[in-house]
This record gives C-alpha cells, sequence and structure tokens, in this order.
DNA sequence: ATATGGAGTGTAAAGGTTTACATCATTCGA
DNA sequence: TCGAATGATGTAAACCTTTACACTCCATAT
C-alpha cells in the first residue's frame, strides 16, 4: 500500500483485469462502463490508492486544474477574503489557486506570465487594474482572464466588482435621511472607475434630494489617510464647512477623523462622517465607522465562477458583473448638531 | 511568433539545428554544450518564444515545482504576511505556491492531501499546528514539509516560528523596567507550545527581577478576547489585583481592555497592559497597544527556505528555527500609578 | 438466417520533456 | 601512427494519461 512510488493507471488495470483505457474511462466517463467492469476498477483503485496524475493528465489535455490569481499585493486586507472566495469556488471545481504578488512590478508580472506560457495555469484572475504584462503581444497569449474588483484597462477582459454608484447612493441617502443637507464628498482623483463611480453616487444622492450646487462640497483628494487630513484642513481654512463627511474609501475617512479630532471635535456629535469599504479597521476605530461594506467573499466566488464559465464555453457571458455592497451602520454618523445645521 | 499553439522544445531543434537534448542540454546544463551551439539554441529560444512545459517538465523528472501551503484560515491577518515571505523566497527558486485552506475541516484536508499524491506539489508548508491529514498511514506518502508558527503535533516535521520565551520577556522587562511588580499574566491554556513559552518568559522574567510568588498572578483563560475580559472580572473579584496585565496574545489584551475600560480605569494611567503577535488592530486601539511583533514576512522566508533545502538534500537541517520577536512600544504601558503602586 | 447497430472494451498514439546510452570527432600520449 | 580518452551531440525510451479507432459480442430488425 505505501509503496516507494505512487500507483499508475497501469497497476489498476492489472488488479483490476482490464486495460488502461477502460480504467481512465470508469474514472471519467462512468456511463461508457459496464456497471460489473466499474466495480473490479474501483475496487483496484481502493487497494492501490490510486489517484491519478496530475501532470500527467494535464500535460495530456494540454491545460491544467490550476488557476494563477495575480494581485499587486498580497497583504491588502481586501485579498485575503476575496482569497476566500476564489479558493471555495476553484477547488469545488476541481481547481487549484496558484498565488502570485506583482508588487507593482511590471518585471514581477512577467515572470508570472512564465506560468501561463509554461501550461501550468489555465486562467488568470487579476486584482490589479492593468495587466501585468507590459507586452501587448502577451495579450493574444493570454488564457481566459477575469479582473477583480477593478476592470483591467488594457485587455478586453471582463470583471467583477461591486456597484460604486450605488453603494455610494446608500451612503449619501443615510446622511440625508439624517437631516443632513451640507454634505462634503471627500474624493480620489486617481483615474480609477471605482473612485469615479462613488462620486456619482454622491452627486446622484444630492440630486435626488433635491440640494443644490451651493451645498455640495467636493474637495479631490488621493484616497490616503493623509489625504483625509489634508481635506479638513482646506475645508477649515476656506470656511465653507459641511456637517457630514462622505469619503470616498476608509482611508480617507479615517484621515478626516483624524484630522476633526486633531481640531477637537466630536464624532459624530459635531460632523458625520462615513466611509467606503469596510477595512478591517472600521470596526476598531473610535467611534466605530459607519461605511460601505465591500462583500469580499462573494467578489471572489463570482469572479472565479465567471473564470470557471470562460474555461468551459469560451464565451464571455457579461463583460462586467457589479454586486450590491451592503451598508453598514456603526457609530460615526448622527444627526447635524443643531446650532451647525 | 504569436502562433496558436505554444512553440516546443522541437521548433526550437529544428531552427538552431540540432537535436532535442542538445536543447534540453543547452538549456539546464549549459557548461555541457558547445559554446556556438548554446548561441544557436539561445537564438532560437528568442525567435520562437520557446518556454518548457512546466507540465512534461514535471511528468519526467517526477516531482512539480509547487508548493502548497495549507492554512486553516486563508482571512487569519497573519497568513498573509507569512505568504508574502513564502512566495518571495519561492518564487526565487523558481517555485510556485498553491494555496488551501481548510477551515479546520479534517475532510477539506484530505482533499488537499490529492494534490501531493497526485505529484502537483513538491512540498508542504502546514499553517495548523496539526496536520490535517487524518491517517498515519499518510503520513509515509507526506513530502518534505515544514510547519509554521507552531510545531507540528503529529509528525516529525521541523518548523519555523518564533522565539516565544524571549519575546515574552521582552513585555516582563518592559514592565518592570516601568516600576511594575504585581504583574498579571493573563494565559491560555489551550494545549499550544506558543502559549507555555510565553508563560515561562513572563516566569523567566519575574525571576529575573527576584519577584516572589505572592506578587504574581496568573490566569488560564483560552486566547480570546472574552478570555481576556472574564480575566478582569475575575481578578476584581478576587480583590488581587496588579499593576500591569502581560496578556498572552493581543486578543486577550482587546479583552483585557475592554474590561478595564467598562470599570471606568484609564489605560495606562491605572493599569498598564501588554499584548503578544501585533495583531494589525494593535495599533488602531486606544489607547494603541504595546505589544510583542511577530517577524511574519521572516517567518514565511525562512520557512521556505528551510523546505527547499529540505528539497534538494532530503536532510532535515534543523527541527526547529526560532526567530526573535521585537518589543513594540505604543501607549498602553507607563509607571504604575502613585496610589496603586 | 443474415445484416445492422450499439454497447463495451482494447490497442496504440500522442502530449513535451529529460537522460542513459550510443555515436562520432577530436586531441593527447605513447 | 595508433589507441584511448575526452567532449559534443544524437537516438530513443520513459514519465502517465486520454482518446480515436478498431474490434468483439449480442440483440434486434429484416
Amino acid at each position: 500500500m505505501s509503496n516507494s512510488t505512487p500507483a499508475t493507471i497501469e497497476d489498476v488495470a492489472r488488479i483490476a483485469n482490464v486495460s488502461i483505457a477502460t480504467v481512465s474511462r470508469a474514472i471519467h466517463m462512468p456511463e461508457k462502463v459496464a456497471n460489473s467492469t466499474r466495480l473490479k476498477v474501483n475496487q483496484a483503485i481502493a487497494i492501490t490508492g490510486y489517484t491519478t496524475n496530475a501532470m500527467a493528465r494535464s500535460l495530456r489535455l494540454g491545460r491544467s486544474n490550476m488557476i494563477l490569481v495575480v494581485a499587486p499585493d498580497i497583504g491588502d486586507p481586501n485579498f485575503s477574503n476575496i482569497l476566500i472566495g476564489l479558493e471555495n469556488e476553484a477547488r469545488s471545481h476541481g481547481y487549484g489557486i496558484l498565488i502570485g504578488h506583482t508588487q507593482n512590478d511590471a518585471q514581477r508580472g512577467l515572470e508570472y506570465l512564465k506560468f501561463l506560457n509554461s501550461n501550468q495555469a489555465a486562467g488568470l484572475i487579476l486584482f490589479t487594474g492593468i495587466l501585468p504584462f507590459g507586452h501587448q503581444t502577451m495579450t493574444a497569449r493570454l488564457p481566459p482572464s477575469v479582473g477583480v474588483f477593478e476592470p483591467v484597462f488594457n485587455g478586453g477582459i471582463p470583471y467583477v466588482g461591486v456597484d460604486d454608484i450605488a453603494g455610494a447612493r446608500k451612503a449619501v441617502d443615510l446622511l440625508i435621511a439624517e437631516g443632513h443637507r451640507k454634505i462634503a464628498f471627500i474624493g480620489d482623483s486617481r483615474t480609477r472607475l471605482a473612485y469615479s463611480r462613488r462620486r456619482m453616487g454622491y452627486e446622484a444622492g444630492m440630486d435626488a434630494a433635491e440640494i443644490g450646487a451651493e451645498l455640495r462640497i467636493v474637495f479631490e483628494g488621493d484616497g490616503t489617510i493623509e489625504s483625509g487630513r489634508l481635506a479638513v484642513e482646506q475645508l477649515f481654512m476656506r470656511d465653507t464647512l459641511p456637517t457630514a463627511f462622505m469619503c470616498v474609501n476608509d482611508q480617507t475617512a479615517i484621515g478626516v477623523m483624524i484630522g476633526l479630532k486633531a481640531r477637537g471635535y466630536d464624532i459624530p456629535k459635531d460632523f458625520s462622517v462615513t466611509g467606503f469599504d469596510d477595512v478591517p479597521q472600521a470596526v476598531f476605530m473610535s467611534p466605530s465607522l459607519t461605511t460601505i461594506r465591500q462583500p469580499r467573499t462573494a467578489i471572489g466566488k463570482q469572479a472565479m465562477a465567471l473564470l470557471l464559465e470562460l474555461l468551459s464555453d469560451g464565451e464571455p457571458p457579461k463583460a462586467e458583473i457589479l454586486l450590491l455592497p451592503d451598508l453598514v451602520v456603526r457609530n460615526s454618523v448622527s444627526a447635524p448638531s443643531r446650532s451647525r445645521r
């Protein structure tokens, strides 16, 4: 049983007293094999402890059962949760997951391309918004691919993300429902579709509540904590203070809270703050941050499902799948204070 | 160039006007090939864009260039940082990383065993303290393996972790240096080596400062936030209050802080608190938590290095590699207050 | 009774690589 | 000058599957 070399299909065939072809069929196309034969084969498999050699199978089939997942930064807290979704879905379809991180380094990306070229991966999941593989020529050889979170710019690759407009809308609507009208949007001017869409959600919400342009304050930062802090400074200098800060992401919101606290204000009594993403820290802030939660596991699952569909059909069923994010109400939002309303 | 099917070694051989054996040698044993020939081959490779088919290679060689990493929970914040270390080290040696998570489910673990049996992985990195694969019989077939963080109980597998004794010692020593003498250790009674070692560090520090048993308070919990909160309750009931809480991990420390704050105490003015691990939240607590940082990336790197060594030598060079963790001083520790000293 | 078709199985090729062994050419020593 | 040693390359087998094609039975239709 515990032989030094693992059992091959031939060992099974010999014991079951059939040909290797029959064994293969008994495993992969059971209906093509007589009941009695299938039984014999299964017994032989049990006796030998046979597992089909994935290398040989992949070689013969011309494709592997691995999916390459490339992310700029594995440490990104978003990543691990997406990974769970990806992994579960993949595994339940007999695929395994290969991890690559590029650290935003094109050279690194190219190294991973080798995995693909050498047939080690049947498909590709991309976390980064751009194809990591500089050369256009490469695109031709790219296997079925799916983007996560963001559309992939330089390739016509379907992606799975979140409905940023609807998500942002939930945040404004909450603030408006609480009685806020002068709501600042602290944005991110970097060219990411997600960010501009969140602003669109903000504008749409303000439109719907018929809040005029004179009450809208937009500050375009860069999505960092520092950028949030800076936004507060600027707004105080300009002396055009809102009663609520709707932030493009949690990082910015954290910065805003730091800035407000530094000036001695109380959140949410003096100012309300919302974020977007629901990063792990959000719940540990004081006050805990009201934000929009990315359905990370679900995104991962959907992305992998889409990729697997692509692998079997070859036809991209959809160019874009947007999931609806949830509003997570915590303690950074309340009605605007009397005096400042 | 962008042919539909990728170039094979045969294409290269034809263009370079040599045999496929020579091409293979030119790639893998360059010194065995004449300079002029090597040149021709390299040119042909450049022309065809050839990459060796990893499937075929692995099949022929009988081992793959993949390392399987199994963790109970990919979402664990520790995991991603370890993963960075693992991945970097593996990649720089031509290996790729395969991810599996067991969710502490033995059945899941067995599924991953298939990856190993089917030759898809040459080695194994284990995050869980136990072999996920129930059956002893399996152990015989396990490839070279290395544990991370914790020793692997039911297998004689080397592991890479942190020097818990030395780490804990740093925490006590800090507290003692600040003037504390009555220091409580809030432990974890679950049978993990790490936890008992941390307690050993505590005792050693108290010994070194010649602090008698009457000033030592030990509460054995279970490492959860709730356990920390409970410890505070118990200690207040027993009315044997320390001036500082040294906690077996950050979770416990968070619980202790919650418990103390609930009773209206100020940290660190009334009580000092230390943790262990430096989880991501630690810095966001208020006050931010003074703790011992796990050198996660370094652990991952070392573990992979050890595994690769195992793969080439076959000889386990060391049974245990312990890295020295750093003390991270934040704001949860100060000198004990006059009145309570 | 014979032809037809289908179900079940076997034979053998192919997939791309590595490497033991064979072959050939060259060089060196006697 | 010849034999041997050395170096460079080629031939072919092996790694383990999957599957097209061929074959054998057996049942059914004619």
